[in-house]
RNA sequence: GGGCCGGUAGUCUAGCGGAAGGAUGCCCGCCUUGCACGCGGGUGAUCCCGGGUUCGAAUCCCGGCCGGUCCA
């Protein structure tokens, strides 16, 4: 049972569901069901509970969040919708996603204590619902106070939480407090979980306060040092239980969808149908019960008819899913996403994609880009970061749209040819399994197939398990845990290995002691300068010198709190003394990669915009990658204008500083754009910060090692920019004196092709345009003379009468030559058999005498080849001349 | 990161073990006041690259590269 002080004191009940079973608190006495869906239908459609004046999602964002303040909660800002800190997840999908897993497993503390924000959120699970259900949404803002109470320092918990939500609902919005269930539930999420209270308006689910203090360990609860008030207020559910209009969009987008629908000449759909429809369809599945039977019911219901109700529907629904997706997509888009094929790219490409889909089967023509624009002005005053990237998500939503049009420009000629495929098998039409590949292969969703196929005159139907048969076919495989070098347990005793690469980079050799060797190949010392393979840096190799020997260090490694050097050789015994000395030269380019790294990215950045954020790194020699997130490949200029402004911040020879910082200071002070090198799991991160503190060049999370100032990179060289994927572009790179011998290599090579081409360096692209122009002029040649030659043997040609064909034999290197000859000859006379023999090969061309019989014959003298009716081709051994007499025989 | 599909004249596409075919474009001519259409002729392809199987590979197999797409 959860109970809180507030509900008992008001006088609330505890009553069970006879349908779900789950209990809650209520005031009234008769209240018999849970008032969760689907036990009871929405009760304020057309009757909000309430007559607040409350007029937009502004305004109510700004009330709770002051009423928040007003209970001694601090404010926090929103943070971004991709989330940089977790390598779990890609978008945050509640506001306590912004904690984990620092924060929640108590590693670092919360950036203030209690907590309100209002953070907006992207939810995928329920993206077939949205626009259909009429409450459910890819993007919402979740309002939220959050406490952390930590053993020796409490803050509040369940029955301050419920009140507050309690004196929220009915002192700041007015709702009568019988109006209001708080139904009793278990929330399980993160790997963590906890009691929690849905609360309930008239069918709705307006807030969720989950008391979190447990950690699912084996499907087991443990208890947690920390205990955590997690609530979540739907901005969006509680303005449309405000509004009371027939769908959540109706109330949250409505003056976009006015907007739209009179551009578009929609017309305005009833509001009793909408209303009652969104009730009906608010209680049940339309997954489990399919979606066609859905529309049936609901239109039988409400007692219309159900092809009127689809019809009324889908245009409603396009715009709805439109108003929708847009809205998260430049949500994305603004936070540096780029759609692509992979990773959160693929989601922001996924939604446009079912924008696209659901405007064109409700029969809307539009361009996409005017549509989301007239939106982003709806979206400008909430979102002004949005409203900053609008120019980037108006281009990407254009070349989207572009590469829709295209796909959608190849499905009739994919879907004839699948459709002959199947009536080649034997089928009438396009089954179940045919539509997924279609869909997997092309993209081509399968209503749009149906659409297709249906102007080439057959009916596919589209099944309604569609999705899970897709699943199906992309069950997952057991990811294979990684291999640690050494098992944790062998090492785990040991101190922390202190790391002397970061306390002074440019350590060459130092002394330390042997702690422990692991099967004769692992080396682990009380301190080192070798540098563990991290950020995207390999590690250090070098030699390990002790008194009787010496052993090489090939790899290094981190294992835990300790650096495992991996040697080749005899290893130096345990306790022992040793003289670390790494490779200078290959960790000194390393360095000058790696800080070259940082220039770079930076100067990308400021050169192509800021969507731009670090895809993967790998720093090596010779060369060292990086990928970026960009749409399309940049221009050689732009290349140029990269490494320009990156070789000039070398120039300028600014300082490299190193800053350790607890987390949520270095985050407020220069936000998530530090996290480009990916996750870093530490209460304090390490910052690498190149320039002045006054005007700081690039700033970020780093934990590599890096040279004292940028001059000492030398040179940074851009090699190659390739796409490796949509929306990520490859830079190939190089630094320092590598960067010297690639120039070097590029020079030699021209100096060679100036040589081959007959010109000076200077000129080598006008000599070899003319090498280029000659050869092209002898092959134009070479034809003509091999054209005039064939004809000239054609006609001197002597074919000897046998039987009723004519039998001509001559001797030809050339296939092509032959070829020509052929055509010349057997073109003409249907009854000639020319016999083209070279080497020990052999070709007979007719005109139109079958062939077959001839090869049958000729086989039986050593020849093994075949052909068509009027073509063979093959070896053969032995005798020309028997061959030629058993040709007469056949053909006699 | 993984699965699936594909890569043949400038562009689109057929062929899927036996002489690389069509459409469009381009050039020339005819028709026309001119353009477009129409007609006749011509031009244009290392069948993505490398290896293997075979007498013979665009075609089958293996490995790359590139593109598309779906799923994490």
């Amino acid at each position: 049972m959860l109970s809180a002080k507030i509900l008992e004191r008001s006088g609330y009940l505890r009553k069970q569901c006879p349908l779900c079973k789950s209990y809650f608190w209520t005031l009234r006495h008769d209240q018999v069901y849970c008032g969760d869906q689907p036990c009871v239908p929405y009760g304020f459609i057309g009757s909000p509970p309430v007559k607040v004046a409350v007029d937009s999602l502004t305004e109510l964002r700004e009330r709770f969040l002051r009423f928040f303040e007003r209970r001694s909660h601090a404010r926090i800002k929103r943070y971004p919708v991709v989330a940089r800190w977790r390598d779990d997840v890609y978008l945050v999908g509640a506001s306590i996603y912004d904690f984990q897993p620092w924060v929640t497993s108590g590693a670092v503390p919360p950036p203030a204590n209690p907590l309100v924000i209002s953070q907006p959120s992207i939810r995928l699970t329920d993206v077939d619902k949205v626009g259909r259900s009429g409450r459910h949404l890819t993007g919402f803002e979740m309002m939220a106070h959050h406490a952390f109470n930590y053993p020796d320092k409490y803050v509040y918990w369940i029955d301050e939480t419920t009140e507050y939500a309690y004196e929220f609902f009915t002192k700041e919005l007015g709702i009568p407090p019988e109006e209001i269930t708080f139904k009793e539930s278990m929330w399980e999420g993160g790997g963590n979980a906890g009691e929690c209270y849905e609360v309930l308006v008239r069918g709705l689910e307006v807030a969720t306060l989950v008391f979190m203090h447990y950690e699912t360990k084996e499907g087991k609860y443990v208890e947690l040092p920390l205990k955590i008030v997690d609530t979540g207020y739907g901005l969006e559910r509680i303005y449309w239980l405000l509004k009371g209009t027939p769908t959540i969009y109706d109330a949250v987008f409505g003056p976009f969808l006015d907007r739209a629908r009179q551009k578009l000449g929609v017309p305005e759909p009833p509001a009793e149908v909408m209303g009652k429809a969104s009730i009906y369809f608010g209680q049940m599945d339309p997954e489990v019960i399919g979606l066609e039977k859905a529309y049936d019911l609901i239109a039988e219901k409400i007692g219309v008819d159900g092809k009127w109700l689809r019809e009324v529907f889908r245009p409603q629904e396009a715009l709805y899913v439109l108003a929708d997706h847009s809205r998260t997509v430049s949500w994305m888009i603004a936070d540096g996403v780029i759609p692509s094929n992979s990773g959160a790219g693929y989601l922001a490409r996924l939604l446009i994609r079912r924008i696209l889909k659901n405007l064109k089967l409700a029969g809307i023509e539009a361009p996409l880009v005017e549509l989301i624009d007239m939106h982003l002005k709806e979206l400008k005053a909430d979102y002004p970061e949005v409203w900053a990237a609008r120019d980037l998500i108006l281009e990407l939503v254009d070349l989207e749209e572009r590469k829709y049009k295209e796909m959608l420009k190849s499905a009739p000629t994919v879907v004839k040819k699948a459709l002959d495929e199947a009536r080649r098998k034997g089928a009438a039409s396009l089954s179940p399994d045919d539509l997924v590949a279609l869909y997997d292969s092309f993209g081509l969703p399968p209503e749009i197939v149906a659409d297709v196929a249906k102007t080439q005159g057959v009916e596919v139907k589209v099944p309604d398990d569609f999705y899970s048969r897709l699943a199906a076919r992309h069950a997952k495989k057991e990811k294979q845990p990684e291999s640690t070098l050494v098992e944790m347990a062998k090492v785990i005793d040991l101190p922390r290995t202190r790391e002397l690469f970061y306390e002074d980079p440019y350590m060459r050799s130092f002394k330390a002691k042997v702690l422990r060797v692991v099967d004769g190949k692992y080396v682990v010392l009380d301190q080192t300068a070798f540098y563990a393979e991290g950020g995207g840096q390999p590690g250090d190799v070098g030699v390990l010198k002790y008194s009787g020997g010496a052993a090489k260090v090939v790899d290094v490694q981190r294992v835990g709190h300790v650096i495992v050097h991996v040697v080749e050789g005899q290893p130096p015994p345990e306790g022992a003394e040793v003289v670390g000395e790494i490779d200078w030269e290959r960790r000194y380019a390393l360095m000058k990669m790696h800080t070259g790294t940082h220039v770079l990215i930076q100067s990308i950045r400021r050169v192509l915009g800021p969507h731009i954020w670090q895809a993967g790194a790998q720093k090596d020699i010779p060369s060292s990658r990086l990928d970026v997130t960009h749409y399309k490949l940049p221009t050689p200029e732009e290349v140029a204008e990269i490494e320009r402004l990156a070789n000039s911040t070398v120039q300028a020879n600014l300082p490299v500083y190193v800053k350790i910082m607890p987390r949520n200071e270095a985050e407020a002070k220069y936000g998530f754009i530090l996290y480009q090198g990916g996750v870093v799991p530490a209460r304090e991160i390490r910052v690498v910060q190149i320039g002045p503190d006054s005007d700081p060049y690039d700033v970020q999370a780093c934990g590599g090692t890096h040279l004292k100032s940028t001059g000492e990179i030398g040179i940074i060289k851009i090699q190659k920019v390739e796409r490796i994927a949509d929306g990520v572009v490859r830079f190939i790179f190089t630094t320092g004196l590598h960067a010297l011998s690639y120039i070097q290599e590029l020079e030699r090579q021209l100096g060679q092709a100036a040589q081959v081409s007959g010109g000076s360096r200077d000129n080598v692209v006008e000599a070899v345009k003319r090498l280029a122009s000659r050869a092209e002029e002898a092959e134009r040649k070479w034809r003509r003379y091999a054209e005039l030659y064939a004809k000239q043997l054609a006609q001197s040609l002597k074919a000897e009468q046998v039987g009723r064909y004519k039998l001509a034999v001559v001797e030809l290197d050339d296939e092509d030559l032959a070829k020509k000859v052929a055509e010349e000859t057997t073109g003409k006379d249907k009854d000639l058999v020319l016999v083209v023999l070279g080497g020990n090969k052999l070709s007979i061309f007719t005109g139109g005498v079958d062939v077959a019989p001839i090869v049958k014959s000729l086989r039986e003298v050593g020849f093994r080849g075949g052909g068509s009716r009027t073509f063979a081709q093959g070896v053969y051994s032995g005798d020309v001349k028997t061959l030629i007499d058993a040709l007469r025989k056949a053909l006699s």
